[in-house]
DNA sequence: AAACTATTGCAAATAATTTGCGTTAGTGTA
DNA sequence: TACACTAACGCAAATTATTTGCAATAGTTT
């Protein structure tokens, strides 16, 4: 698990060790109790390499921990509190990331077989040819999606 | 309507006239058939100076026209024809535009209201402060998504 | 006008996501 | 360490989004 910070703690008489990952801090610092099945889903997250999707989180868990009310209720709170990131593939359902251990970023998405390879960083200028050259797995780029999300004015002004 | 072409053509003894909207020529161009459906589809795209989601556009039918089998039947192979773009604007539900009076191009997106505003043109140099000086509506912006579709190594080789 | 078949409408199935509510289990405090 | 408080959970059920099957309809071509 990369990325993953122990801090060790003794405690009175009885030294128990306590593990705290980076994800237990994380959910404290969100406000968030630390439950069993968010370290499990942060921990899926951090360590799955790419975007999961619901199902995707599911499918790895084989029947185990959640079920989809409480994994999407999870979801959205945690992503509101920016521990997780919600991207879209274009394949017309949710993904998310784990935030903390990714900057912000972007991804090629395969046409073929929805491969998703990260990308290292956000840098335009000379955008899909410079992409291609850094790219491990592709050689061609179809197009890309781009959307800014920020506040108007009128929402601005009104609050 | 703005960027629509009017053609007439009169036939034979009973003179008649026919309108033939770009939206048709578009769809004959593209080996569909032209229907009523299509056209109407296809003006309310071009007109709605927003991205219409598949309820936007059976809203402003009001009952009329489609059912919702149809229009989502329609907008993937006209999509699938580059006849119409689908762009997601982080609401989970995919939103449309007519393609042909609009070239590439990106939004932004009011995390309060929603409103979109297009953006005249993709130039990530200076990005997002350049983007507030020029738009009408916006003035802060938080965050944006960009994703590139292609094709991966492996799947360029597979087939 | 007849023939051919893309497109439609309707019904029903399948996903995707959300909501209500009673129960369980973190956390802070005594 | 026990108790209270309430966030988070599980389960059932409701919504919402999207897809599929099939017979009827309407563009197109000849």
């Amino acid at each position: 698990m990369a990325g993953m910070a122990n801090k060790e703690q003794s405690h009175h008489k009885h030294a128990h060790v306590l593990v705290v990952t980076d994800t237990a801090a994380v959910l404290r610092a969100g406000g968030f109790r630390v439950t069993s099945g968010r370290l499990a889903l942060l921990a899926l997250l951090e360590t799955a390499g790419t975007p999961l999707s619901v199902q995707g989180v599911l499918e790895q868990w084989q029947g185990k921990v959640p079920d989809t009310a409480t994994l999407y209720r999870s979801l959205t709170d945690l992503q509101a509190a920016g521990i997780v990131r919600r991207i879209d593939l274009g394949t017309g359902t949710a993904h998310f990331e784990y935030t903390p251990t990714r900057p912000h970023h972007h991804h090629i998405i395969c046409s073929g077989c929805g491969v998703v390879e990260e990308l290292e960083q956000c840098s335009l200028v000379g955008l899909e040819e410079q992409l291609l050259v850094t790219s491990h797995q592709f050689n061609s780029i179809y197009s890309h999606n781009l959307e800014f999300f920020g506040q108007c004015t009128a929402c601005a002004t009104k609050k």
